[in-house]
DNA sequence: AACACATGCAACCGCTGTATG
DNA sequence: ACATACAGCGGTTGCATGTGT
């Protein structure tokens, strides 16, 4: 068994021809049986994944052209981080490819405004276990809970009974930072005098400034994600629909592709509230996301809490 | 030329959901 | 109902390569 962090093997030639050949004469699935009967010294996980990432006839090899970018783009914002679910939109692309090319070339610029975010991509977080908390339970997986003598049984009960101390925990901590962060009015309106502010003095110059016929938010609940966003519930109640300038702040310098970009406003304290945005030139909408924290463990069959600052 | 740092990507990981016995 | 195996997913890691100094 490889331990974690150990070196990564890559493919040979003579291995990639071995799992061509068992694949075209047996078909795909049973990627273990795979493994075992095509003389491969690899799981069935590895053979999947090679074979699903880089031996598959239809894959397309190509650089992702600025139309596959723009699809990407915008289906990051409706699914987020489902990557499997974005690559069914772009046949010949694979989901680590999409993954890789999302956090190669836009992860940095969509800038997320929580170090949560950050942690999850950007735009829309993953649900994800706790970092400390993978960590150990990596640790624990190698060398802890696969020792002989310990049934599974036994395994799955302590591991819930520790998954559900643990979320207990972070849901009181969460519980803390919600009553930090909760989002104040008076900010908001702040917010949108500086958008205002800046409509009024750029809209003198006659550069490249876009006015948007109506504020679109981006409704995480259209996501699955039940719990509305407390600033959005705002935004929408307050303050939409709303002409809103989007000038120096969505221009070349910040917008890739299609439009995407970030919204930087300074509130009058100086802190900085970042509001990723994609502008879509169809409907000459911006499709507004606010940075949110996940807090259940991904997967979940439930509905996860849903913060934003 | 030599080094440090950044970037891109393949391969790995742990986890969850589903099928099967 | 339960245990197990398998498939698939998203996140992370580490190496190769590119770029800047």
């Amino acid at each position: 068994m490889k331990k974690f962090g150990e070196k990564v093997h890559a493919w040979t030639g003579e291995e990639d021809r071995l799992l061509i050949e068992y694949v075209r004469v047996h078909g795909e699935g049973r990627w273990n049986s795979v493994a075992r009967l095509a003389g491969l010294k690899r799981n069935g996980k590895s053979c999947r994944l090679r074979w699903v990432n880089n031996l598959r006839p239809d894959l397309n090899r190509g650089q992702i052209t600025p139309h596959e970018e723009s699809i990407i783009l915008q289906l990051h914002v409706k699914w987020g981080n489902r990557w499997s679910t974005i690559a069914r939109s772009l046949p010949g692309r694979t989901e680590n490819e999409i993954k890789n090319y999302w956090r190669t070339h836009f992860k940095k610029k969509a800038k997320p405004a929580t170090n949560n975010a950050e942690k999850t991509g950007g735009m829309m977080p993953r649900l994800t276990l706790d970092p400390e908390f993978q960590q150990r339970n990596k640790q624990q997986n190698y060398y802890g809970s696969k020792k002989k003598g310990k049934n599974n049984a036994e395994k799955t009960k302590s591991l819930l009974l520790k998954r559900q101390q643990f979320k207990q925990q972070r849901q009181m901590e969460l519980q803390q930072e919600r009553q930090l962060f909760q989002f104040d009015q008076h900010d908001m309106k702040k917010i949108m005098s500086i958008l205002e502010d800046n409509s009024s003095s750029s809209s003198s110059d006659g550069g490249d400034v876009f006015y948007t016929p109506h504020l679109m938010i981006y409704s995480s609940t259209t996501n699955g994600y039940n719990n509305p966003n407390p600033l959005e519930e705002q935004l929408q109640g307050k303050f939409a629909p709303v002409n809103i300038p989007v000038t120096t702040t969505m221009n070349q310098n910040n917008v890739i592709g299609d439009g995407f970009g970030n919204l930087d406003v300074v509130d009058g304290h100086g802190e900085k509230l970042v509001i990723s945005g994609l502008w879509s030139e169809a409907s000459k909408k911006i499709v507004l996301h606010f940075p949110e924290r996940l807090v259940e463990p991904r997967r979940c069959s439930h509905t996860p809490t849903v913060l934003a600052r």
